[in-house]
DNA sequence: ATTATAATTAACTAATTGCCGAACTGCAGT
DNA sequence: ACTGCAGTTCGGCAATTAGTTAATTATAAT
């Protein structure tokens, strides 16, 4: 996930006809002074402004790149929360609940844990560690913003979540149209479960899950993950 | 479209262990010799060897701004053929039919032509011109590999026509999930028409059609178009 | 009015880039 | 064995970058 940021920021900064602008833009949304970033990068502030003000026509590739993942080190090491705010667009009220885990946990220590059964996944995937779940409202997923920016956080390694599943095909197409894929997917009390859904899970060879427990005690369960 | 692929290039150059095989990784997606690409660049031979084989650590972002975007314009100049396929994933067997026309052509005499029912979409955008169509038939598409890979030519405005269609929730999910949207969606036959596509179609401001016609005499009346 | 703090600019040096030309390696035909 | 063609290597040189220090200009904040 830092890579793929790196890359859209380094791509940007170098296609943008200022990447001077553009190198600031990215330095103000991770609300660093031009001094901090600086000492981030060991040089003097100078060289900072120097490069944001264009006075370098052509910087080399590898400035460009000290300076985006100095940017991604310091946000993940405060957190993260630039990094993930930036794989959504607000509006997460689709969001029920998303956490990272300190530890790897196996999928099926999880699927246990919820008292899921498994619709789709065979053994060998089962046994991989996930490292953080999202909780969605599938419903006001897909009739809020952007269908998927918010699930991600800093693992892909990670389960999602979908309530008010109706069929249980719409959640699997927006992941299969999406470039990033969770490890496991769990429906919460859904309707019914589309056969259409269970094979789309096995192509992308993704966990499927049920559970009839209710978002509320699934987040108590998990708060003891860690 | 371009502007996309020159900043994916370009950031995954600046951020690869080896910026320079990266490079010619990219040369050889666009199936240039070094010889080519050095005349597309106005440079020797060399250069591009140099730059391939890692012989400056840090070249400038206006040295690899120049090679990506010789690239991806020299592909455009060929008809964009790579271009488009980078956007895909091969495997277009879900694609019954894709064309762009020579002139744009505007929303409602498509739709007249096909004897269409309009489900979503205010007049303002029926009189848009379009540049190109996409027949898809759904299920194959979302069974296949890449849901979106293949559904857009070199414009996207255009139209989608989506066959095969049961609720027609999916298609619209894909097409929320996807970056690059239609302006023109047409369920060919579909069984039923949930209210949320419709929905879902407004707030895209996607202009959503329904039509009776089989995909063939579909594809003989907009031979007719250009 | 004063004091910080952030940002910009100038002047300067050592290291590196960007480019060339020319020689060299490898390999697929003929 | 010879001829191309694609790619590699390298010395050399002007132009540019990456960095420093130090002075200057905003911009807030007391």
């Amino acid at each position: 996930m830092q890579k793929q940021l790196t890359r859209r920021m380094a791509g940007e900064i170098v296609i943008s006809e200022k990447p001077g602008d553009t190198l600031k833009k990215w330095r103000n949304i991770f609300k660093l002074s031009q001094k901090n970033l600086a000492s981030l990068l060991n040089v003097k502030p100078s060289v900072v402004c120097d490069f944001e003000k264009g006075r370098r026509a052509s910087p080399g590739i590898g400035t460009v790149r000290k300076f985006v993942e100095a940017m991604v080190e310091y946000d993940k090491a405060q957190g993260g929360k630039i990094v993930s705010s930036m794989f959504s667009k607000d509006n997460n009220s689709a969001v029920y609940d998303i956490r990272e885990f300190n530890t790897g946990t196996p999928i099926t220590k999880l699927i246990k844990e919820i008292k899921g059964d498994i619709l789709s996944g065979n053994e060998d995937i089962l046994e991989r560690p996930i490292y953080g779940y999202t909780i969605v409202d599938s419903l006001k997923a897909i009739t809020t913003f952007n269908v998927f920016g918010d699930l991600y956080g800093w693992s892909n390694e990670r389960a999602i979540f979908f309530s008010g599943v109706h069929y249980g095909r719409s959640p699997m197409i927006a992941i299969r149209a999406h470039p990033v894929k969770p490890r496991v997917v769990i429906y919460v009390k859904p309707k019914t479960i589309d056969k259409l859904a269970t094979k789309l899970a096995e192509m992308e060879r993704i966990v499927l899950v049920k559970t009839e427990l209710e978002e509320k005690e699934i987040v108590t369960i998990l708060k003891k993950f860690n």
